[in-house]
RNA sequence: GCGGGCGUGGUGAAAUUGGUAAACACAGCAGACUUAAAAUCUGCCGGCCGUAUGGCCUUGCCGGUUCAAUCCCGGCCGUCCGCACCA
């Protein structure tokens, strides 16, 4: 009597199994020996209390791999922690008067018991949270040597103020304007900061992208672009006219165009120059026109459809080259940010200072010149050129090419003492202050005598108060006065401790060295860098580049040690799990388990009121398009949920979360459970020999599998292990019992990747006592790799005629006569002269006649 | 505006990266088993013509290179993503 498969009963029971054999480990460098070493990691996830079907996916995949990794004789370390600091935690504590660290580590224990269900193979023994003081402690400590180094230090500055979550935001932590969690328009406020001088690092970490092959094209290239590397000149300009106090030298500005110089028609101030605002002093109407400029918010839109405006100071300064006088004016457009808030205009070549020159009248002068463009009559019309061409109108620049120009510009005004060659970046200091409780506290103390004094390092960690409040806005640990007061460990006086606490992607850029080992460098520098990173694209230039960053900061400090400094060797970004969305007739977003088939018509459950189905997005709350991993785990085990939302599309794509489908991979199990359910009741493993179809496609099948796994396409891992399924079912009537033995052993042990659970039970099934994540991953015979005899297509003009069955070392001659003789060609050739024929070995026949 | 990706059956997709387009799966259709349903199994399943052997067409559109193009090149169209007044 056929048996069912059930996973609830048999999953437990596998999990117990892993669990009291300790089985996912990683051993230490002493235990591996010769062993190699894989670093295999997924992103760690945010205790929010509930696993997603993101989750899932995410976490299958470094599972996939690590499993992989396991039985090709890695010593692998795959652990799991919490990125626990955070807002939510707040919010929660707010909401439910609860406090915040009691809700982080309740939903910790809610989600350690979802992922010990999903059978993952991990190591468990270095599970933390990166609000347990023990870890934020020590990231003091890094702090502090940090700050010893000079990597960190403390400027007041114009921040992003997200006034929603009350608290400073990253440049990078700002999307369209807006805070990368409330959504909410940024303000920007003039605020003293901790910062982290990343830029110091712009050059290396733009470097190191090219060290990363392994690295995601689409990755590489958002992070140079943020960080935005530009060669120029940076130069003065002299004044022609007045000079204003304080400013005697002249303005320096910086350009990427230093051969458009004879182009120059206006300088242009950024509203936030310091010499603007020290005109603005004296003078109204630039005060109300800065008061103009400040109006514009900040959004995408709000910039995009800005007019450009302007106010002409009445300054002039001399060109460099050309005795005449150039107008300083301030202009909305430029950024103080970037370069040194001041520009040389030159409209004939810039789109903006086009606008600008067009609006205000100011000259424009070509001095490039499209090639085929007459030089006497070139002139520019609404469009500025940007494109190549040659210099004219700049005497000793004339006639040399943009690049020409560029460097003898250059050298010119650098001869001049004017300015040099300078490189920019777009990258900003990450500002890593934050007004929040729920973070590491920074540990520094501010005394009225000596300043910012650092705490020693024998004071950490510098806990987190566990009496807070939430009654009002804002910062609780700025009014914890109790907290606050401390002693300046300098003087010995009153002193008050630092109150912002760090940006929680601090946490999130080191916590895969502290996996590695909690103190210990040797084993540190034996498993960084990390093998194979696996998360979403959303961290693209935020976690990622910190990350990369910290690396090297902490190299600096002698914490961390990896070649080029990049923390990830590997990384793999993955797709989202989508699904359908549901609205009702009154427009309600409606759960997926709330809504009925019937016929071909969707209805609510509970009120039969017609549903209409919406666009397919990412699972969300808002949307209630989810599906709680749980139930899903529940009605169709671990081993169908995860292998599911690897099985449809590519891991890089989303997927589309189906019922259909999912109820179609459970099918898939119980047709394996099936085949090792009707094999004998003590299968003999009497060694297969022999060539038989059955053992040929096996071997194939575990090549298959392995490349797809190495090259991450699991769906065609997957697909291979249902072709496979197939043609064992078709086969098992009229094997060998040794061949169809040794066929459910190679694909139990491929299974395993996948359906670990399934992968266990098959295993014991075939008699084995030890468990199947012991098992090495197969070796293959490679002789039934390669066909003795192949069947190769015959192509007539490139169509297809015929196939004629050759061996696979016959000569191309053979092949070519057996082609021309194969009675379905011979209709196609027939009063035809063949011109030539193509013999690819192995691949094709093509015979072309005319 | 700049940069990058993608476009293949009703659907998700595959194609050893220039060599038989549509593997595998979902949905659908037909049949077997069943009193019936579910489950399971078998067959069909890109389009057009044809009872059929078979023929013609087909990888967003147009063109090119080649004996041969989903793959390479040029030009369009659509779509998604990233960046964006960065001098």
């Amino acid at each position: 009597m056929a048996s069912r498969y059930d996973p609830q009963v048999a999953e437990p029971k596998w999990r117990a199994a892993w669990a009291a054999g300790d089985v996912y480990r990683a051993k230490s460098p002493a235990e591996a020996g010769d062993a190699p070493k894989a670093y295999v990691l997924e992103m760690f996830p945010y205790p929010s209390g509930r696993l997603h079907m993101g989750h899932v996916r995410n976490y299958a995949m470094g599972d996939v791999v690590a499993r992989y990794k396991r039985a090709n004789g890695y010593n692998v370390l795959h652990p799991m922690g919490w990125d626990a600091f955070g807002m939510p935690a707040e919010n929660a504590a707010m909401k439910q008067n609860v406090h915040p660290g009691e809700w982080t580590y309740q939903n910790i224990a809610d989600m350690r018991a979802q992922f010990q269900n999903l059978g993952l193979s991990l190591d468990w023994s270095r599970e933390f949270a990166t609000c347990d003081p023990d870890y934020y402690g020590d990231q003091q400590k890094i702090f502090l040597r940090l700050y010893e180094k000079g990597l960190v230090y403390r400027k007041a500055s114009k921040v992003n103020w997200d006034p929603v979550d009350q608290t400073v935001l990253a440049n990078e932590q700002v999307i369209d304007g807006k805070g990368w969690r409330s959504g909410a328009p940024v303000e920007q406020r003039e605020l003293t900061q901790w910062f982290f001088r990343i830029t110091d690092f712009a050059e290396d970490l733009l470097a190191g992208l090219e060290t990363l092959e392994r690295w995601p094209e689409k990755v590489r290239t958002m992070q140079a672009n943020w960080i935005g590397r530009s060669e120029g000149l940076q130069m003065r300009f002299e004044w022609a006219g007045a000079t204003p106090d304080g400013f005697t030298e002249g303005v320096e500005i910086f350009t990427t165009r230093p051969d458009t110089l004879y182009g120059a028609s206006f300088m242009a101030l950024s509203p936030d120059h310091p010499l603007t605002i020290q005109l603005a002093e004296k003078n109204d109407a630039l005060k109300a026109f800065r008061a103009e400029c400040a109006k514009v918010g900040t959004s995408e839109e709000a910039i995009e459809k800005a007019p450009k405006i302007g106010f002409d100071t009445g300054l002039t300064v001399k060109h460099p080259f050309e005795d005449r006088e150039i107008p300083v004016w301030v202009a909305n457009f430029v950024l103080m940010g970037y370069g040194t808030g001041a520009i040389f205009g030159c409209p004939a070549h810039d789109q903006r200072d086009l606008d600008f020159a067009r609006k205000y009248d100011l000259p424009v002068i070509p001095v490039v010149l499209p090639s085929g463009a007459d030089a006497e009559t070139y002139e520019i019309g609404k469009e500025a050129y940007t494109g190549s061409g040659q210099i004219f109108n700049s005497d000793f620049l004339t006639g040399k090419s943009i690049e020409d120009a560029k460097a003898a510009a250059i050298k010119k005004i650098d001869s001049m003492g004017l300015g040099v060659r300078k490189v920019n970046y777009r990258l900003r200091d990450w500002g890593v202050s934050r007004q929040r409780y729920w973070g590491c506290p920074i540990p520094v103390v501010h005394c009225p005598d000596c300043g910012v004094v650092a705490l020693p390092e024998s004071e950490l960690p510098v806990r987190l108060p566990e009496e807070v409040s939430f009654d009002v806005p804002g910062n609780p640990l700025a009014r914890n006065e109790a907290w606050k007061s401390t002693k300046c460990p300098k003087c010995g006086g009153e002193a008050t401790r630092e109150t912002d606490t760090l940006d929680t992607f601090v946490d999130s850029s080191w916590y895969y060295a502290r996996f590695a080992s909690v103190s210990d460098m040797d084993e540190r520098a034996y498993w960084l860098p990390v093998d194979q990173y696996v998360g979403g694209v959303e961290h693209a230039v935020l976690h990622l580049l910190y990350s990369r960053f910290i690396a090297r900061a902490m190299g600096k400090i002698g914490l961390m040690d990896v070649e080029n400094g990049e923390p990830f060797a590997g990384l793999f970004t993955q797709g989202m799990v989508t699904h359908e969305t549901y609205k009702d007739n009154r427009g309600d977003w409606i759960s997926p388990d709330e809504v009925r088939r019937e016929g071909d018509t969707l209805i609510r459950m509970d009120t039969g009121a017609p549903v209409s189905v919406g666009p397919v997005e990412k699972m969300s709350k808002s949307k209630r398009n989810t599906v709680d991993p749980d139930m899903m785990i529940a009605q169709f085990g671990a081993d169908v949920a995860r292998m599911f939302t690897l099985s449809d599309s590519p891991p890089e794509r989303d997927v589309e979360w189906t019922q259909a489908g999912v109820e179609g991979t459970a099918r898939f199990a119980q047709r394996v459970w099936a085949l090792f359910d009707a094999l004998p009741e003590t299968p003999t493993h009497a060694p297969a020999t022999g060539d038989s179809e059955l053992r040929r496609a096996s071997h194939k099948s575990v090549a298959a599998v392995a490349q797809a796994v190495d090259e991450f396409r699991f769906n065609s891992a997957v697909a291979t292990l249902y072709e496979w399924t197939n043609t064992v079912r078709k086969a098992a009537e009229t094997a060998d019992e040794a061949d169809l033995v040794e066929a459910c052993s190679l694909f139990s042990r491929c299974l395993q990747l996948f359906m670990p659970h399934l992968a266990e039970e098959c295993w014991a099934r075939l008699g084995h006592d030890s468990l199947i994540v012991h098992a090495p991953w197969p070796e293959l015979d490679e002789s039934l790799l390669v066909d003795d005899t192949i069947t190769l297509p015959v192509q007539v003009n490139g169509k297809k005629r015929a196939e004629v069955q050759v061996t696979a070392d016959a000569v191309p001659q053979d092949v070519e006569a057996l082609a021309l003789a194969d009675p379905g060609v011979q209709p196609h050739i027939d009063g035809k002269t063949v011109k030539k024929v193509i013999v690819v070995p192995g691949r094709i026949v093509n015979i072309v006649v005319v």
